[in-house]
RNA sequence: CGGGCUGUGGCGCAGCUUGGUCAGCGCACCUGCUUUGGGAGCAGGGGGUCGCCGGUUCAAAUCCGGCCAGCCCGACCA
């Protein structure tokens, strides 16, 4: 490809509106455009990126021995309604309605879709089948953001389990995580596979694969010690027990004012944090609930959630708290509560002698006795774990990190055979659910997880597996025909010899072709210039390190080919 | 959905407070000449209903109201 004809539109400036780094480089160096907030346009460049990206993942796929196959974007309704998602779905759901009056949406995810091709399956002799699709989803996300991380319509290639009994389902995960470890080592991704929530989906294991990275969205914790790693979700980690003085007496007092877990510690002696009880309302489900943590804790909403089984929670607004405790947030308390439900933490159990809310505005209990004093209905694990806290298996301090969530696998089980009735024979002749996984990447945001990872103050640094081009050939001075001719010869011979090369062609400054083939982040340049050549030499630069070596103009070919055979082979 | 910010040629911005020779700057683009190892120089040139609608006014990019869009934080989110 010559560089004249290429289109690759490179900002100087990125617009101003990106903020992450992925965003802005993939905007400036010409690969993304955005169409609407959360719809982009790929370019030429950035194409050649997803679709090396979308191989890799073939290829890994493959490996496992998934077939893929190609389902419809567009669903109707009744799809979703048999499987109860129509309604659970709500508004993260794409609806129209066709000409005839039928409503239809588009496609989310695919489990109704595989279930109902999986009826097609008749003999256990036929399963176990992995079946995956690289299509574009979509859903009506509240917040698009960050470039290619969170849009509303994209790529994702999703791989389907359908097996007999759970040993079978087993076996698929396993070879889903291997591969999905394979699949980022080879995009150059740092992935690490936690423990994860497996939300709305239910199911009994969930693992998601996270790429630190400060523009992700997903907070994880990780034991450098053990190697403990977990969604903050689901992580647990050691809570150093907490003295209590003995002897404590109920009583209320006033604390005219005070509406802060750190006000009431200022205020009042023995009242530290974590000997408060810190008292949130929800409504889960519509019932108005009492949440219970230790004062210095903070509650997961996702723990909440997925330990009490509800489907949906949200913080009660203060009318709601007046309306239920006759206080408003600030001085709520659990003490003497017996007509809510009152949910506790597990670092509260045994704790006597704190200080908590009276339900009455500027009033406070001391003394409390959770066991004595508080009708705790169930005792769950609710606290988000913190920064430096001790690892549950090894004692070692866990590290927090954000990430990017860039693959998500789970045991889906029944539920979605169960909602289509697809049933196999088994060998005794009896009628078996199929139980079903399902495997997720988005392939955009796989991209950008790169593009984060990869890139320094010049621009893009693309490992080979997945770099828009190989190579490209940079002329020095378009009027010196032996650096022109030499060029060319070169581009031909990487060609020949199977490199993805560009030729930089374009009549520009030199500064203008190092800067662009540095910011588009082409692993590596081949420079041809008349001081080198002068001596028989062409200059051989990679992008990565910006490692230049001069090479004799006969090595140049064999010198990059096997530089990027070495990278490809790490990949 | 709550909070904050922003909409002026392709990109980055100034102008708005104090309405009127303000539609302007840098980059990019076009033509010509020169130039060619890190985003060239000179000369000439093209391109903008100032997000949209309405209002105030002799006069609106500028003031007022409404709407729309985008970005950021939070909530939400297989």
């Amino acid at each position: 490809m010559r560089w004249s004809n290429l289109f690759v539109p490179t900002l100087r400036e990125a617009p101003a509106e990106a903020e992450v780094a992925s965003h802005r480089l993939l905007l400036r160096a010409g690969f993304i455009r955005q169409l609407h907030s959360g719809h982009y346009s790929l370019l030429p460049l950035g194409l050649r990126v997803h679709d090396k990206v979308a191989d890799v993942v073939r290829q890994e796929m493959d490996t496992i021995g998934a077939q893929e196959l190609l389902l419809p974007a567009m669903h109707p309704a009744w799809v979703w309604e048999q499987s109860g998602r129509w309604q659970s779905m709500g508004d993260e759901m794409f609806r129209l309605t066709d000409r005839k009056g039928a409503e239809v949406a588009l496609g989310m995810t695919h489990e109704e879709v595989i279930a109902l091709c999986a009826r097609e399956i008749h003999s256990y002799r036929e399963v176990p089948q992995i079946w995956y699709q690289i299509q574009w989803k979509f859903r009506d996300e509240p917040r698009p953001k960050s470039g290619l991380l969170r849009v509303r319509e994209f790529a994702m290639k999703d791989s389907y389990s359908l097996d007999i009994d759970d040993a079978g389902l087993d076996r698929a995960f396993d070879l889903h995580h291997a591969a999905y470890t394979r699949i980022f080592e080879r995009l150059g991704l740092p992935a690490i596979a936690v423990e994860a929530s497996s939300g709305a989906m239910g199911g009994s294991a969930s693992v998601e694969f996270m790429v630190p990275s400060a523009a992700g969205e997903d907070d994880i914790v990780r034991c450098g010690n053990c190697g403990y790693a977990a969604n903050v979700e689901r992580a647990i980690a050691v809570v150093p027990p907490v003295d209590d003085p003995p002897g404590g007496v109920l009583e209320r007092f006033a604390t005219p004012g005070i509406r802060t877990i750190a006000a009431l510690a200022a205020a009042e002696a023995n009242a530290s944090p974590e000997r408060q009880i810190k008292t949130m309302v929800y409504v889960l489900d519509g019932q108005i609930t009492l949440v219970l943590l230790r004062g210095d804790h903070e509650l997961s909403e996702q723990k909440l959630l997925d330990n009490t089984g509800a489907a949906a929670a949200r913080p009660a607004v203060a009318e709601e708290c007046v309306a239920a405790l006759g206080a408003a947030p600030g001085s709520l308390g659990a003490v003497g509560v017996t007509d809510l439900p009152v949910l506790a933490d597990d670092a509260l159990a045994g704790r006597s002698n704190l200080t908590t809310g009276a339900n009455t505005d500027d009033f406070h209990f001391r003394g409390v006795d959770i066991q004595r004093d508080i009708s705790v209905g169930e005792w769950l694990d609710l606290r988000q774990v913190r920064h430096g806290e001790p690892c549950t298996g090894c004692e070692g301090p866990l590290e927090l990190l954000r990430c990017i969530e860039t693959g998500h696998i789970f045991k889906l089980g029944r539920r979605y055979a169960e909602a289509f009735e697809t049933t196999v024979m088994d060998a005794e002749g009896v009628s078996r659910t199929l139980t079903m996984g399902s495997y997720g990447i988005g392939i955009g945001r796989a991209v950008a997880a790169v593009a984060e990872t990869h890139h320094d103050e010049r621009g893009l640094c693309w490992p080979t597996s997945v770099a828009p081009y190989e190579a490209v050939v940079v002329p020095i001075s378009g009027r010196d025909e032996a650096v022109t001719e030499v060029s060319e010869r070169i581009y031909g011979e990487l060609r020949d010899a199977g490199v993805e090369v560009i030729i930089d062609d374009r009549d520009a400054r030199p500064g203008v072709k190092f800067s662009d083939s540095e910011l588009v982040g082409i692993p590596y340049r081949v420079t041809v210039g008349p001081r080198a050549l002068a001596a028989g030499n062409v200059e051989l630069t990679e992008r990565a390190s910006g490692n230049t070596t001069l090479v004799p103009v006969e090595d140049a070919v064999a010198s990059l080919t096997a530089a990027r055979d070495t990278a490809l082979a790490v990949l």
